[in-house]
DNA sequence: CTTGACTCTGGACACGGGTCCAGGCCTTAC
DNA sequence: GTAAGGCCTGGACCCGTGTCCAGAGTCAAG
């Protein structure tokens, strides 16, 4: 960029990066490995040396976790978010997930309203034949031979 | 027991039950497997034979994956349903799974809300510097040096 | 009898997102 | 100089819920 001096560039080992990003060692190893964080610079001896820019992509990446979307989404979002990249793209990933967010929403609803019937009919005590939720789940008490 | 006559205890091979119970084959392997369907009798090549109970137990179990009951869990609901099983545990059971899908629901209605403001405010075009998705995730345009 | 469909076993593979390990270097503090 | 702790590689393993496979045996229909 431009003009930043060179400076410091305050870089810093894995374990730091780790402990700055929240996140474990071994995951951003992982990340590497998979595409979603460059190859990082190298001590003389191997050792990763890592920037500001690599935090701030780090953080980019829980945030993204944290909305819900995959690693290889967050993927997708990355090279949206480079200049140049498609803002319509990632809007329409947003919007995907939106509606898979929904969906979801949909769904947990039901459940909810399936299983708080459940509980708030069952007596809790008594015979599991007076107990909606095993009646709703099976039904008949099974095989009744000397159980 | 009681005395339902033994009668001629409808049998019919793995296949035909995945059938009727609309679950694949593999899956009664996978579930007696894991000790979630009894071992059935066999034929004396070998072959698994099934009677009605154990539909109706395969029933069970997909019902209450339905509810999102993990296999685990419907192992025990299972044991619960049985005669003498604890009506209070299989309450207390369906009270555990209601707290987790309504913990899901708060979070990702928290999800949906921040899908939808980012969507909503993006323009879905122009300089991904404008697009309030990217900058949530990433805050500042890394790099910046040459596109 | 032959053909084709069914079943058997046990193990490998899949997914997503990592974690954990051994064995060996490197660096830092004292 | 020495010890503790960080870092390296790359592969195995974890969770849950199955699916797929090969190679062999079995059964029903023609």
């Amino acid at each position: 960029m431009s003009n930043a001096p060179a400076k410091s560039s305050p870089t810093q080992s894995i374990g730091r990066l780790a402990k700055a990003a929240g996140v474990g060692v071994d995951a951003i190893r992982f990340y590497e490995r998979i595409g979603l964080l460059p190859t990082p610079k190298r001590t003389a001896a191997g050792y990763r040396l890592y920037a500001a820019d690599d935090q701030h992509r780090l953080e980019f990446i829980r945030r993204a976790q944290d909305l819900g979307f995959s690693l290889e989404e967050i993927g997708s979002l990355l090279k949206l978010s480079q200049p140049g990249g498609s803002v319509a793209k990632a809007r329409a990933l947003a919007a995907a997930k939106l509606a898979v967010v929904e969906g979801k929403l949909a769904e947990l609803q039901r459940l909810q309203h399936a299983l708080r019937a459940l509980v708030n009919e069952c007596p809790g005590s008594g015979e599991s034949a007076h107990c909606p939720i095993l009646a709703a789940l099976g039904g008949s008490p099974r095989g009744g031979h000397h159980g």
